[in-house]
DNA sequence: CCCCCCCC
């Protein structure tokens, strides 16, 4: 290798980058020059650069070019070592045992500013010397200096994996049950943890041995000084804390417990009230306060991948008025009792977009009952002065919430050639199309007059209806509807079925009025069908595949009839045919 | 090194 040539995929030697990482110069933003450096080539044709002193060039407030490209960036137009790029994915056999004290620096501002090797002591030790293959990582750890000086105490913010030495102060806010695996590739147990300060949070695994020595040791809510421990990637898909990094437990950790913890921060949440859940994305991690006016019994369900659990939902309402559904599992389920209306917080609950919206727990979620904090307060009294005594909470509503741009315009024809409906869940779409047949038919039944029912009734024929499933008889009924209806578009046609309100929208009487008229005046009966039909609307539909006596087919259900407001079904159009004009444009390119 | 939060 020669001056001048560029290096990519080098490891610059974790001492060096303790020190850097401590000034911000792994910003991937900042530009510096690595003035005097020596090059360790290993047996495996990696090369380690070891970094004794450089120069800033820039900072990184100062560009926004990363470090692998600095030279339009560069004012001197040089670079000894150009391109030192440092990776998330394999660190070197050096990487993660420096014990470089670091350097308490000044924000970097202007350049060019000096570093002296003198503080990256461990150089001296000069631990390349012996081949890097033959020995154990530790051993480029000169040992006695970790043991003489402490690591130093950073925010959690602050972790990365290029800087090992660290220890930090914080306080568990969830601590998981034992878990063991088994899988291809062994077997085992682990528990984790969470831990905040006052600058962040961030996960904690421990894995077997370190699981006997750290269990018991790990109580929530306590304050830790902890070090020694292995910084990963988090992965995303399972971790939802606010840290793209956690920790791993390792032989060498240390986990001791603070009396003087009163600085540390109790868990901290950023309750989102629920009115505002309509417009959060399905599937964010929130946190939630409210008081819980009411809550299911405990049941036993099946998940799908066959194990048994507990669940209970709760309902909860806020000052927002609006009430929301959180699903609590397992243990958590059955041990809640909300007979007292307790105030219920949930610290990183997940949304889902089930019945417009809702809530369930995780993982990673803390359930607090009456927490002691001023937001539980506030909501006490306000749910005693007014909260309680409120009628109708508007619950979150399906088509509200999901918004106008949600909404999955179809034709119907589309719905059959993208099999809507055929998958586990339910799918919804609207459509603009035109009633072209309504069976008159088995329209109207005679429905249970206790609220909420609406079951069929049987007519005893002595004047007395009853109904199975209040197991009474009563002396009236009520007409309700379930209309099939035959829709067209430009596209095709679909059985639908409307329910008593979408069904009176579309015939423009009330069920009891049309059962009037069917019972004293069959041709006014007839007209009504007549004079409905061949008339267009928007309708909010839901699909789902419906099984019937082992026949599977897909169900088209309205919930939702409105007219056309022509103007905003113009401008629709026209911007469709915006888009595929233009997409067509840039097909033929 | 785990990664399992489910159901309507």
């Amino acid at each position: 290798m020669s001056d001048g040539q560029h290096y990519s995929n080098c490891f610059l030697l974790n001492t060096s980058l303790n020190y850097l990482a401590d000034t911000d110069l792994l910003s991937p933003k900042c530009v510096c020059k690595l003035t005097k450096t020596t090059v360790q080539a290993f047996e495996d044709g990696r090369l380690v650069v070891v970094v004794l002193e450089l120069e800033i060039l820039q900072s990184a407030e100062e560009t926004n070019e990363v470090i692998g490209n600095p030279t339009p960036h560069n004012p001197q137009g040089q670079s000894s070592v150009s391109e030192a790029s440092v990776t998330d994915e394999e660190p070197g056999p050096s990487h993660g045992h420096s014990s470089a004290s670091p350097m308490k620096s000044s924000p970097m501002k202007s350049s060019p500013m000096k570093f002296s090797s003198a503080v990256s002591s461990p150089m001296k030790s000069s631990p390349m010397k012996m081949s890097p293959m033959k020995i154990s990582p530790m051993k480029f750890s000169p040992s006695k200096s970790r043991d003489a000086s402490p690591s130093p105490l950073i925010p959690i913010s602050k972790l990365n994996p290029y800087q090992n030495k660290w220890t930090i102060k914080a306080r568990v806010t969830n601590k998981s049950n034992i878990r063991t695996w088994s899988n291809s590739k062994g077997e085992g147990k682990l528990f984790s943890f969470e831990i905040v300060d006052e600058s962040g949070e961030i996960r904690i695994t421990a894995f077997n041995k370190e699981v006997d020595k750290f269990f018991s040791l790990v109580e929530p809510g306590k304050v830790y000084k902890i070090s020694n421990a292995t910084l990963k990637l988090a992965n995303k898909q399972y971790n939802k804390l606010r840290n793209d990094y956690e920790v791993t437990l390792h032989g060498h950790s240390l986990i001791v417990l603070c009396d003087d913890g009163q600085g540390v921060p109790t868990v901290h949440c950023d309750f989102v009230s629920i009115a505002e859940l309509e417009n959060r994305e399905k599937d964010t991690v929130i946190d939630v306060i409210g008081v819980c006016k009411s809550a299911e019994d405990v049941s036993r369900i099946t998940t799908k991948a066959g194990r048994e659990v507990s669940k209970r939902a709760l309902v909860l309402i806020d000052t927002s008025e609006k009430v929301v559904t959180v699903t609590l599992w397992g243990k958590e389920a059955e041990k809640f009792d909300g007979s007292r209306e307790p105030v219920v917080a949930i610290k990183g609950a997940r949304l889902s977009d089930f019945g417009g919206r809702s809530l369930s727990t995780v993982f990673s979620s803390k359930l607090m009952v009456n927490p002691d904090i001023p937001e539980a307060f506030k909501l006490r009294a306000w749910y005693d002065q007014k909260g309680r005594g409120l009628q109708n909470q508007t619950l979150i509503d399906t088509w509200s919430a999901r918004g106008a741009a949600n909404i999955k315009w179809k034709t119907l024809s589309d719905v059959k050639s993208e099999r809507l409906g055929h998958d586990v869940k339910a799918d919804y779409f609207s459509c603009v199309a035109t009633v072209v047949f309504m069976r008159k038919e088995n329209c109207l039944y005679q429905a249970c007059p206790s609220a909420h029912c609406s079951k069929k009734v049987l007519d005893q024929r002595n004047g007395l209806y009853f109904c199975e499933k209040c197991n009474r008889e009563f002396r009236n009924f009520n007409y309700s509807l379930i209309l099939s209806v035959n829709l067209a578009d430009l596209s095709d046609n679909q059985w639908v079925t409307c329910f008593q309100e979408t069904a009176e929208t579309l015939l423009g009487l009330s069920a009891e009025e049309l059962g009037q008229l069917k019972d004293t005046d069959e041709a006014a009966f007839d007209e009504v069908f007549q004079k409905a039909n061949f008339k267009t609307y928007i309708f909010k539909n839901k699909v789902k595949l419906e099984t019937y006596n082992d026949e599977s087919r897909v169900k088209v259900t309205v919930m939702e009839v409105k007219p056309i407001d022509h103007r905003e079904y113009s401008r629709t159009l026209l911007s469709n045919i915006r888009k595929l004009s233009s997409s067509t444009r840039s097909q033929s390119y």
